[in-house]
RNA sequence: GGCGCCAUCGUCUAGGGGACCAGGAUAGGUGGUUCUCAGCCAUCAGACCGGGGUUCGAAUCCCCGUGGCGCCA
């Protein structure tokens, strides 16, 4: 039998860690096994559900490389693959469960509900629903409905005893049916709830796995109970343990970000995304950090995802990431990182290829500085911006120097004796200078880096002055000489 | 409250009775390399939740407790 398992996000907010970690896991496993993987977007609840985030779940799976083999966009002998777009599909099955005795109208409102679960709390009794509507006569029901009541559709529990719940990653867990109440299946305005129109698709779409969080293992049972009403053979189930925050409750936007598009938007690569978010939960025998995509999918298997739950650590993936951009070639890295440039106005949409050259040295400079792409426009930002400003510190401490305006006015000599610059001669030059003045070398290079740069780190000072050029360096010397001057003046 | 799941360094994890005074990765400390930073290399520190069993032997199996999380909502 083909595996067919499927990620069914609820378009109620952006592409979440998460939920990005369960798609990855899903889709792991049907490429593992030569299977379908499905897209299904569950907006029953439409007045929480948005387009606009539909689309942006769908933007970021693209983004992460997770393809979808039926779903939206691609289409499937299986649709709609919308839950908006089911709605008769679930009120036909809910028809039949009514006509078999399986379900039943309830005319409880929701604030009775709530009034009689705080008592039975405060009895100490399980706050289930008492069954009351089980039995309408038929007089009480045109009662309720003249007072104008909107019922709801309730599941008929009939069963008494023990529920087991066979999961692929922790075996046989047990319920007690008894300990459930009667739950809605149709909610009072004739959507679904969510384990209802879950277990119909589900069943409907052919899904062979269900793999999810595992905050879904006690709601197993219920649709369990589902698939038996309706007949229908249940899929396998592998609940995987939830992605934590830091402080080990449910990761959420207390913690920071926790939006796939986030991620994208600072530059963080999608393939470290997916590399470090497979990790979580999941590991090989010699914990293995770094995979190739097909190495993945080759390795990947279920019996080897863990149980417990992971908090997500950002600064690991951090790690990751850099880890990438410092593997990849510089001519990619450059192209990933032209967009950053462009949006603060230092290359233009169409770089020339002199200005493209430029920024390929930059990048090559700065590629092991790059935490995530976003970095190049604070690590780089003096190479475009000509009256960058100073770092204090760094004018305390490497330029406020006796020594250093002479020693400055030297180096200008020296470069102007050039007719342009070259790294091997700069360095010859100022080592020499170093020499003939008795300063260490870096006493000559620092003063000379604040000078260029502003600042005391930063790529190889020869390579970012040659990048610079002659004209520009002479006059960044000019404006540190000016600097200097001008606080000479002051005290 | 009931039910369920989970429990190894701060974090991600390896481990499935002897190979473990517990291995790797990350984060942290120290030293080296270099003009600085980053990187790289070397090195240090850091964990089996507690208690009972089972066994010649337990991180590993069982029970209880505790804690965290989830579901019912």
């Amino acid at each position: 039998m083909q595996v067919r398992v499927r990620f069914a996000p609820s378009p109620t907010g952006e592409l979440h860690i998460g939920g990005a970690r369960t798609a990855l896991f899903n889709w792991l496993f049907a490429r593992h096994h030569k299977g379908k993987f499905i897209l299904r977007i569950e907006n029953t609840d439409l007045l929480r559900s948005q387009e606009d985030f539909t689309n942006s779940i769908i933007e970021n799976l693209k983004w992460l490389g997770l393809d979808w083999d039926e779903g939206p966009e691609v289409g499937g002998e299986y649709g709609p693959y919308f839950q908006s777009q089911r709605l008769s599909i679930y009120r036909e099955f809910a028809d039949n469960l009514l006509r078999d005795g399986k379900a039943y109208f309830c005319y409880c409102s929701a604030e009775e509900l709530e009034a009689r679960k705080k008592k039975m709390q405060a009895l100490g009794i399980p706050p289930v629903y008492d069954g009351r509507c089980r039995n309408l006569s038929r007089e009480e029901r045109e009662r309720f409905e003249k007072e104008g009541r909107k019922p709801t559709v309730r599941f008929k529990i009939t069963r008494r005893d023990k529920i087991k719940v066979k999961d692929l990653l922790r075996g046989e867990v047990i319920f007690d049916s008894r300990l459930f109440g009667d739950f809605i299946i149709l909610k009072s305005d004739g959507t679904p709830t969510f384990n209802f129109a879950n277990v119909i698709d589900d069943a409907l779409m052919r899904i062979t796995h269900v793999i999810r969080g595992d905050d879904h293992l006690s709601n197993t049972p219920r649709q369990l109970l589902i698939y038996e009403a309706l007949g229908f053979t249940p899929p396998s189930y592998a609940h995987i343990p939830m992605i934590l925050g830091k402080d080990g409750s449910k990761l959420s936007k207390r913690h920071g970000a926790t939006s796939v598009s986030y991620y994208r938007e600072k530059g963080y690569l999608p393939w470290a995304l997916v590399n470090y978010l497979a990790l979580l939960g999941w590991s090989t025998p010699d914990s293995q950090q770094f995979f190739e995509k097909e190495e993945l999918i080759q390795k990947f298997s279920l019996d080897r995802v863990n149980k417990s739950p992971a908090i997500f650590d950002p600064q690991k993936l951090e790690w990751m990431n850099a880890e990438y951009i410092r593997k990849m070639s510089t001519e990619k890295l450059t192209e990933l990182v032209i967009p950053y440039l462009i949006g603060k106005g230092w290359v233009k949409k169409k770089p020339s290829s002199r200005d493209y050259g430029k920024v390929l040295r930059i990048v090559e400079l700065e590629k092991d500085r790059l935490r995530v792409l976003s970095d190049i426009t604070e690590l780089a930002d003096f190479f475009f911006e000509k009256d960058f400003t100073y770092d204090n510190k760094a004018v305390a401490r490497r330029l406020r120097k006796d020594y250093v305006f002479s020693l400055l006015q030297k180096i200008k000599d020296e470069i102007s004796k050039a007719d342009s610059l070259k790294e091997e001669d700069l360095e010859r030059a100022l080592r020499r200078l170093s020499e003939e003045l008795g300063l260490s070398t870096g006493e000559v290079f620092h003063p000379l880096r604040v000078a260029l740069t502003g600042r005391m780190r930063g790529p190889g000072l020869f390579e970012l002055a040659v990048i610079l050029g002659k004209e520009e360096v002479i006059r960044r010397i000019d404006r540190a000489l000016n600097l200097l001057s001008s606080e000479a003046v002051k005290s």
